[in-house]
DNA sequence: TTGTAGGCGTTATCAC
DNA sequence: GTGATAACGCCTACAA
């Protein structure tokens, strides 16, 4: 039983082999000026001490700490937990960790995550949308931090973007809802403070009804956090105040899904009486009665597109700054052609 | 313009306050002994340096890293996601961060991911459930880092539980359906290869149905993936072999989802013909029809409780080893007493 | 209360 | 190909 006291170092192996510590470096790190019986020794050794590299004395003494810091509004929101199962498992495919921490949506507390990471020593930070604290952005050039914005198609000037347009998904909703014969519309939206995604989805739809003629100055849009209970409450209030609405769009599924239990609690019959357009594709669509149309945020795909661009050799890294995923308009249920007369 | 080329070292800070690095360092660490005026000097010259300590270089010389690990199943499942968000946001209060990986399932993953997360110089690691290779353990052991099980109540020699009793939770469900008037139920259980949870709550399931003089040599349990898809055919087999069932336990809220959905496309009405019980109350629980029934899985909470355990010191460990949650049991619509003559 | 000096475990730069 | 040697940035006895 070899029940040491202190863990085995680097030395250890190096003596065990018979070699200099310089060699099991060399070969721990695949240099690959070493011979292949004293490679193979060194091998044998680490496995039977069972060695374990010590990340922070690596990441202090070389330039690399392979760690990647992600800064995401909450987790307990299924489009981020999603994206963040993506990045995550492309890194460790690449032995890179992923630091995350979570920032309730305010872009205060997202500069104080990224000073946090920044003490970490990651290489690189994943953030969620294009509207930042300069002093944020400024942290990440000083520490020369390669960073990607993400659910925004709205590159910064040294970092990339992988996401999708949300200003175009708006318009993809106006023009659906316009196609199906929808005069008057309105739009149960996310909190749009410190959130892009959010108002660029009421931007885009607004623009949308105003390019097809529709006198936008008083588009119907009330804000929710994403809550199913909020999303009740937010289409209660809506109808109330435009009884003639006959079409919403929802910022998130989660709206969409309690904007539909309203309906069905209230007697409206979607899509009927009113359609409803949800946004992310989340799994729950197909519980709601009827099933949701919605805008399909390619989450999980987003995660590994960030992931691929941070583990790129800086040269390829230029021709992937902008990548731009589609927003499918996916049609279920509970979207449907405007009653004739209305 | 202060665009300096490096940046600011804890030594650079010393010479801006005119002290040595050493005093820099205490003040930097809250150490008591430093005379205020000084103390703020070098607070001033940080701030002005925009001084980051490099968390590497302080894990490689002292003892602790501020550095925790988290291996979960997966981030796709609003159980695990909301579990990590509430221990990442309680360890972020204390400045500790979070290393998050995912195993898919495979204790053979988990492994791995211990051995990076050990190389990343963590000092406690979070773990789901109590199975895992004994390797896994001993590298914990060997390597001195602290571990806590979660969603289990099953504490290991060293480390700490913070969770439910499975098994428990099986029995509570039964007992709610017998004490309904159901005679023959039936189960969809998660994949129990390598997980104890979804193994606890049929056992606990199945021994309850006993108790109560029930035969259940034969008891119909069909396992499959946590997916509403999965959920729908497994329920549509479980109906086919058999369909005198009236009632049947879900390892899992989404799979209850789905067993609902497949009941309402073959005409079967849920609770009249058939109750269906899910498991963990997430929120897609409210979107069926009817609202699903649910044993209550504390998962936010369960988090929080882990970062507590772990931010403890070690003498107040002792005293929270183990800690049980209640599963409370949410009555909803779709559970109901059985029909009578069946 | 403050400063000096040594070293944490690893890798980069030299020689050989 | 391989081995000394010197850092990396910081903390902590110890001395003053």
């Amino acid at each position: 039983m070899n029940l040491s006291l202190r863990t085995a170092k680097l030395k250890d192996v190096a003596d065990k082999a018979g070699c200099s510590p310089a060699t099991v470096s060399r070969v721990l790190n695949d240099n690959p000026f070493v011979d292949m019986d004293i490679r193979e020794r060194v091998l044998k050794a680490a496995t039977e001490l069972n060695y374990v590299p010590h990340g922070p004395a690596r990441a202090l003494r070389s330039t690399s700490s392979r760690l990647v810091g992600a800064i995401i509004p909450t987790l307990s929101h299924a489009i981020y937990a999603t994206m963040i199962d993506g990045l995550q498992s492309r890194l460790s495919e690449s032995k890179v960790s992923l630091i995350i921490n979570t920032s309730l949506y305010d872009i205060a507390v997202e500069r104080e995550q990224v000073r946090v990471l920044v003490e970490r020593g990651v290489e690189s930070i994943v953030l969620v949308g294009h509207w930042h604290l300069p002093d944020t952005i400024d942290m990440l050039e000083r520490y020369n931090i390669g960073y990607v914005f993400t659910y925004t198609t709205n590159a910064p000037q040294k970092g990339a973007a992988v996401g999708f347009d949300n200003v175009k998904a708006g318009t993809t909703a106006a023009k659906f809802f316009h196609d199906l014969g929808h005069r008057r519309c309105g739009m149960i939206a996310g909190i749009t403070l410190d959130n892009d995604r959010a108002q660029g989805r009421v931007d885009g739809f607004r623009r949308g009804l105003a390019s097809y003629g529709l006198d936008v100055s008083e588009l119907p849009v009330i804000e929710a956090p994403y809550k199913i209970d909020s999303g009740f409450a937010a289409m209660k209030k809506l109808m109330e105040d435009n009884p003639t609405l006959t079409a919403v769009f929802c910022g998130s599924d989660i709206l969409a899904a309690g904007a539909t239990k309203f309906c069905s609690h209230s007697g409206r019959k979607v899509p009927d009486d009113i359609s409803i357009l949800g946004f992310d594709n989340l799994e729950m669509v197909e519980l709601t009665t009827p099933e949701l149309s919605t805008l399909e945020v390619p989450a999980l795909e987003m995660g590994r597109l960030a992931a691929d661009y941070i583990l790129a050799p800086p040269v390829q890294r230029k021709h992937i700054r902008q990548r731009e995923l589609p927003v499918r308009l996916i049609i279920r249920g509970s979207t449907g052609p405007a009653a004739r007369g209305t």
